[in-house]
DNA sequence: CCTTGACCTCAAGTTGGCTTCAAGTCGTAG
DNA sequence: CTACGACTTGAAGCCAACTTGAGGTCAAGG
């Protein structure tokens, strides 16, 4: 297979090059070699990209990517982490949900201002004890390292 | 009534002193009074954390909020805008739930690698195009500055 | 051969949202 | 009256994920 040229990686995956170069040194991607100065790829390197892509979307950070695809080209991610991603994916866009749920509501709730509807001041509450709930957490968290992983 | 104490506020509200104050310096919230130099606040502001914290929920940024709050004491945002975020917010969790059920998919499936399984390689191309276009977008309103409200 | 322009490197800067630090100030318990 | 400890201040630091800038290199077109 041909390599690609940097452009055309920028052109087919929408990533600027700082992103590409930023990556490489991260050791996320890998560049195939060079042509005088210029990185080509190999063609894989899309699906890459779209695998990271993934993994942000799905809340993980850089590093945590850079960890799954360890030294293999495949991630081979285990599968009960894959099932425990998808549980806080999904309770994480129950929430969103919830919130535009909430937000339409307000929007056509006749009370003259947002404070004064009684049900949004009901979900104002539930809302950030939830969310209050969930910082506490993240704090113990943070003071307890070895055990944070998802 | 009578005013609570910033330490209250901590532990009713689950955020730290450091960030009471930080928000203060934005003029999210006020503070009624002090008692030699510790912050006292109105009962209200936990109400009004409540909503700082739903707005970040909702994906705001706390400039955007601090705008909404205006100088008034409660928001009034525009019912319009509401139906706006709740439609970007709904549109963001189906997502995160189509993540979920991929990685649900990739998680069950009988191929040794995932990188092997068609349906996973397809909802990747599909993903990572649908992202791809949304990046596209969000640089050309970087480039178009004054459209860029919601 | 020479210019051009897209790429290169490395370091430093940016943004948002806080946190941390050193040094200082108070109200209160003893 | 004094010590304690929880608060105060302003400035600086931190983190992730990039971006920007200055100065350099190179392949290709004219």
């Amino acid at each position: 297979m041909k390599l690609l040229d940097i452009s055309e990686v920028v052109a087919s995956s929408g990533l600027p090059a700082s992103t590409l170069r930023y990556y490489e040194s991260l050791r996320l991607i890998t560049s195939a070699g060079r042509h005088g100065l210029r990185r080509q790829y190999e063609p894989e390197v899309i699906q890459r990209l779209a695998l990271i892509d993934m993994g942000r979307a799905a809340g993980l950070s850089l590093g945590e990517i850079g960890a799954l695809f360890g030294r293999k080209a495949t991630p081979d991610i285990p599968r009960e982490d894959l099932h425990q991603r998808a549980l806080a994916l999904d309770s994480e866009a129950r929430g969103m949900m919830a919130l535009a749920t909430m937000m339409r509501h307000v929007a056509d709730c006749p009370a003259a201002s947002h404070m004064e509807c009684p049900s949004f001041l009901k979900l104002l509450r539930v809302g950030s004890a939830h969310r209050a709930r969930v910082r506490v957490r993240k704090r113990q968290a943070v003071r307890t390292p070895s055990r944070g992983r998802v």
